[in-house]
DNA sequence: AGGCTGCGTGGAAACGTTTACAGATGAGTT
DNA sequence: AACTCATCTGTAAACGTTTCCACGCAGCCT
């Protein structure tokens, strides 16, 4: 008992000195031996069979604080009920699966202090790295990035002179193809719903959505442009409020969530889709091509993303001095029933 | 320089000991003043400058280490995308986030190697404990849950004999209230789309038909019962397949995500629903209010479960000789469009 | 035979914390 | 004035691992 205790951990489960000592090994023999590194043919067998016998299992904590690093990568999204999000996420640990660490996520809520409190806390050091997808990006955001001890990389929009690893879609370009493809199916008077324009994605699909109706020498009505939230009741009461005041013959919205709330206000004021009212969504999610009929819907490359910050991520773990990297993937249009057919 | 890698750590940060000289005193006295245990006047003036002078933030890991925990709790089900694993997963941040844990998302896949590997990490300890929701329950499990060297708390049925915590759901009689509901509506040829029989919640669901067609003197004819597995694919083909053999006047399935790939089937095979067809899915998640029209469906609490198990589990984690409780949740039914109205 | 080389080994330090323990100091009591 | 008691402090050990370093030993070369 007495000698147990100088061996086993607290809670009596072996360690290392346990395995060593009914080896007859030292520990660093016994160490060694555990990680694969030589040993005599004899040490092996023996260190082998004592931990076996034992059921030595190596402490990660301790193994973490030796080796100056845990294994673990952060994922920051705003809401993970968001299947482009879900999507990013399995790209990313499908990456990050393959080096050996394991993928922890959190949900911001799109808090901005949270965020900012989370990329503080990194500097604990309780993971290798964060990938993170900020809805809006604040000096705080800023200033949080850069004196982060833990390489991170952001996913979305950034200023350029952040020193950052970055990957970023271009949902400007991505509104624009859903417009020109509404144009080209003849339509002509096209709503939008948006997410709030204080957030980065919003300004941008604001600003895509006015330069591409611009572009085709379209007048936009502000009447026929609505905001609210990235989620699905939003979009929809949104959308109830674009048709209570006017008549569109289509409608873009901001993402996946808004569209089917839209679709829903669609049916339910009586019009058909899409011969009344052709809708194009954007992130091409699970969720555009199970809603009924299936949305049409801009893709801006969740999974290519995620794949790619993973990537990035990997490499600036492996070697901290690389100088920060921007990626971009660009963004294509999924054509489904909701747009389909010219009119 | 020479003097600062005596005390700053390997990345040049601060540790306690940079604090420590900085401010003069030991690095006990500065530990504790930092985890705000004593110390007079003067010393917490001089290690509170010393540490915000080097913006000093403590290593987790080393904290952990000592402290023989990490503050991480894992939470592992088969899919991420499902919604009902994210409104699980929303009610367990909620209360894990109150004692101070974060927690670590796995996505098994269903898959039972992968799912008792996950089991017997746990050895490793690299987290304070787990919750999980397994799909399938293999003598596998049973046995890695039984050796698990952290505490564990199983979201779903689980054998008597397994002496572990447990919240489970009771989708039996939940699937009596759908069925009770369709034909107090005037329904008697109900259909059933299922998931993988093989599955835990799959066999329960198929038993609770039965047994509740049974009990309304309604045979259950082979025809009018589908499996798949818990998809929204899967779902569609299931319904298009049964669609294509018989003609229900109600359809019952085993999730929201069957429920909308059923819908999804019904309205392109020209049903109307719930004129021709009423439909009830269960779980109760948002996709059921997403859908148009909005689903009924079967509410096993999942939030609930959820909010359930971190107990549990926290409970566990404070105190490890409780005796493993049970807790059980009861099932309610949302009644929606998709089965609105007697016939 | 003496000196390399190379391998296997064990002691000890390191990773960055927290904390048990003992010593020191000062105030308050008898 | 001697004692107790409380409070604060620093030394050192502990958490469980990996790894640096020095040592011993065998084999090989010159």
């Amino acid at each position: 008992m007495g000698r147990k205790r100088l061996q086993d951990a607290a809670d009596g489960r072996p360690t290392v000195h346990t395995v060593a000592a009914r080896a007859g090994v030292s520990i660093a023999s016994a160490s060694r031996v555990l990680n694969g590194i030589g040993g005599s043919a004899e040490t092996v067998r023996r260190v082998r069979e004592a931990a076996a016998a034992v059921g030595y299992v190596p402490n990660a904590i301790a193994r973490s604080l030796q080796a100056q690093r845990t294994g673990l990568i952060a994922l920051a999204v705003e809401d993970i009920g968001n299947p482009v999000y879900v999507a990013m996420m399995r790209a990313i640990e499908a990456v990050v699966a393959g080096s050996g660490h394991q993928l922890l996520v959190h949900a911001t809520g799109g808090n901005v202090a949270g965020e900012t409190a989370l990329l503080r806390r990194l500097a604990h050091r309780y993971v290798d790295g964060m990938i993170i997808s900020p809805i809006r990006v604040t000096d705080a955001h800023v200033e949080a990035l850069t004196a982060s001890p833990v390489p991170v990389v952001v996913v979305g929009q950034l200023p350029e002179e952040v020193p950052v690893d970055n990957v970023r879609a271009d949902s400007r370009t991505g509104i624009a193809l859903a417009v020109d493809h509404l144009v080209a199916a003849g339509r002509t008077r096209i709503g939008f719903v948006n997410g709030p324009l204080d957030t980065v994605p919003g300004a941008a699909r604001d600003a895509g959505f006015r330069a591409a109706m611009a572009r085709h020498g379209l007048a936009v009505d502000p009447a026929t442009v609505e905001v609210g939230d990235f989620q699905y009741a939003a979009g929809r009461a949104a959308a109830e409020r674009l048709l209570d005041r006017t008549e569109p013959d289509a409608i873009v919205c901001a993402n996946d969530l808004i569209a089917v709330g839209a679709l829903h206000a669609l049916l339910v004021a009586g019009r058909r889709v899409p011969e009344d009212v052709a809708l194009v969504g954007m992130d091409d999610t699970e969720l555009a091509q199970m809603s009924f009929p299936q949305i049409s819907s801009v893709s801006l490359g969740s999974a290519e993303r995620g794949q790619l910050a993973a990537g990035l991520l990997l490499d600036r773990i492996a070697d901290g001095t690389l100088a920060p990297r921007r990626e971009h993937v660009a963004p294509s249009l999924a054509v489904r029933a909701s747009s389909g057919g010219v009119r």
